[in-house]
DNA sequence: AAATGCGATAACGTATACGTTATTCTCCAA
DNA sequence: TTGGAGAATAACGTATACGTTATCGCATTT
């Protein structure tokens, strides 16, 4: 930290408001496009062309694009483009094994440092959230809190590597969890099982924490699966 | 799959030997030099130095140092250059709470599927050549059968996803397991513990696998980060 | 002597240039 | 009509160029 004048400072960040760079932009943008399906599974589009609409050259796009193919949300393939990633059936299995393995480490974790009020506010915030959206009918809004929840759970587990890893693979199975919400039958026990596992976190019982959640989340992996078995959604 | 001769796919690949492109050549000396410990913690150099030094130009090495940074090995900080990373016991702490993780959930995917003969094979294998290093004093030799044994462990847990964290992960602790082999005690509950695990999965037992798993990655992750704290070795 | 400000330097971010090579299109032959 | 060879095209990998801006040294001041 360097902080020159904490006046000022509080006001703006420290005063020079630097421009994002080219390739965070790029791989932002693109990134939200993917998600929220602006560029469906399967969309193939030229580094240039990309580079053209982000209004920038093909340096900053081909790095972004890069990231994201490391991160399983394109492929790159020489002289085809850079193409959209569908989600199989398949792949939404591998993501579950990953989620329920490392979330439930989190929780673990959680349990065992111990957490203060206000984390546990957190969780308890999230989980009356998706009771009211529950209620509401509102599964956009179920879907949110849901993920705020594990959000929290993993950051709280304080280990910062783990959270990455997390994020990164939650993003990949973001479209198929939107198309699968209407699919299911409403998540009333997931609300539940959460309000379980805070109990858990707050009683300090580490295994118990960690084994709720682990069935927990392979429980709903696979409800998911089989729902997209079931429709013959094999590819989103 | 584009096999146009069969005959000749089996000499070489198809026939063009296509080079391999310098980006990835970049990345993969690097990493060579930041393991071998040929580029120590701490280092710091510029993109054009390793460009020069690597016979190439700056963009390669970007895009290399890029990929790097994402896995933990090396900090880029403009205008200071590329750094590699110290790794400490707090480090090691998340490290290992991620292995054990996943490759539990990987031991007990094994033990639900079944392995064959062969596969079974392959882990029996490692234990053994683990067994014969530990009985030579070989230390590497066993650090290399026991790594040969976890990515066994993992790529037979068909989770494409999961091996390559775990690849990742494990590849950000190697100087750590080089430096704390000799301060150890001998691995020697390690063979056992292998032993007891294929016989879980042998067994087709899932649960058990797991937990047995589980229960040795978590010791001796401990044990690392004892020994790290005791040699007061926090930086690495 | 220490601190501050200013100018020089150079490293990085991005754009552009260029050669290589995969793809595609065309044209001809079977 | 279909298949194939060869040329044309263009996308990518890499190199280079360039402007911006952070860092460092030096001088000046207190």
């Amino acid at each position: 930290m360097h902080h020159a004048d904490p006046v000022l400072d509080r006001v703006s960040e420290p005063i020079p408001i630097r421009r994002k760079p080219f390739t965070e932009q790029a791989y932002e943008q693109i990134k939200q496009r993917i998600l929220s399906n602006a560029l469906p599974p399967g969309t193939q589009m030229l580094e240039q062309q990309l580079a053209d609409d982000l209004g920038m050259s093909r340096t900053p796009v081909r790095e972004a694009a890069m990231r994201l193919a490391r991160e399983g949300l394109v492929e790159v393939r020489p002289r085809h483009g850079i193409r959209v990633l569908p989600i199989s059936a398949a792949d939404m299995r591998e993501i579950y094994e990953i989620l329920t393995a490392l979330e439930s480490a989190a929780a673990e974790a959680c349990a065992r440092r111990g957490l203060s009020e206000a984390e546990i506010e957190q969780l308890m915030e999230a989980v009356e959230d998706m009771d009211r959206a529950l209620a509401a009918e509102d599964l956009e809004g179920w879907a949110a809190a849901d993920e705020a929840f594990h959000r929290a759970l993993t950051g709280l587990g304080r280990n910062g590597r783990l959270q990455a890893l997390v994020d990164t693979i939650w993003d990949q199975a973001h479209r198929a969890r939107m198309v699968t919400l209407r699919l299911r039958p409403k998540p009333k026990g997931s609300n539940d099982a959460h309000r379980e596992l805070v109990a858990a976190i707050i009683a300090r019982d580490g295994d118990t924490a960690r084994r709720l959640h682990r069935q927990h989340r392979q429980e709903s992996g696979d409800l998911l699966v089989d729902i997209l078995n079931h429709f013959g959604l094999s590819q989103l």
